[in-house]
DNA sequence: TAAACATATGAACAATTGTTCATATGTTTA
DNA sequence: TAAACATATGAACAATTGTTCATATGTTTA
């Protein structure tokens, strides 16, 4: 069965190479473009190292704006504008209290995730 | 012990704000510097929805370059510059086998981050 | 109600990034 | 060795992004 090694032309660049079943295997698993972008753009918003600061941070305890501007000694502007983007991201959620407003991490995932990134960093 | 709530003034903006302790937590708990910006560069790589489906196809099988572009529908220049990036973050190697250079994963993490990033998105 | 204050936000700007185009490099084959 | 071919890469360009600055918004307090 597997011996019969039945190949493809590819479009593109007219040469022998994939086997048919790795096409459709690839076709079948690969996830809906929308999800797709999704995924590319909630690591995009990992992808910026002031916002895996206040992320960070945030590990710790639920936060207000300047408390996080104080510890990663940037202007409470430039925070305000990344917790808007980690807000659309759905990952903090934010609670005001009279003219303070505390922001915490609305998922549980992220913690794994910068986990297992920073072992990938780490073991090389 | 805990009914001492002592609070500490954060620079920035004069308020009373986070208990000395978390702000020790932080300092304590968050990464070295430069592990942050490697960390914020991994995530970067993710952070595009080009490079999100070369990995995607990658999991089903080691590919060359054609069978990569031909199955992405994009040109084979476009599709060599993110196998660049993709090799720059150690995420994938290659070998080559006459004119034809494979690619394939380099790195067993991808498919767990991709599984939690995914159950992100899919959650809400 | 005016002043004080924490936060949010729009505009501007420099910096970064993804793709295209043209072409160089490396390998095979006639 | 020249032609064919797969891949890599530099330059250019448009698009996106992070921070700053100025200021608006929302809340409390005197």
């Amino acid at each position: 069965m597997s011996t019969d090694n039945k190949k493809k032309k590819a479009a593109t660049c007219g040469q022998v190479i994939i086997h048919d079943e790795i096409v459709k295997r690839v076709q079948q698993n690969m996830p809906e473009e929308d999800n797709l972008y999704d995924l590319a753009d909630l690591f995009k918003v990992f992808g910026d190292s002031t916002r895996i600061k206040i992320i960070w941070a945030l590990f710790e305890s639920e936060m207000c704006v300047c408390d996080i501007a104080y510890l990663l000694n940037m202007t409470q502007s430039a925070i305000s504008h990344q917790l808007r983007v980690l807000k659309a991201a759905k990952l903090v959620r934010n609670r005001r209290s009279g003219k303070t407003v505390y922001y915490s991490l609305a998922d549980s995932h992220i913690k794994q995730i910068f986990e297992i990134g920073m072992e990938h960093i780490t073991e090389e």
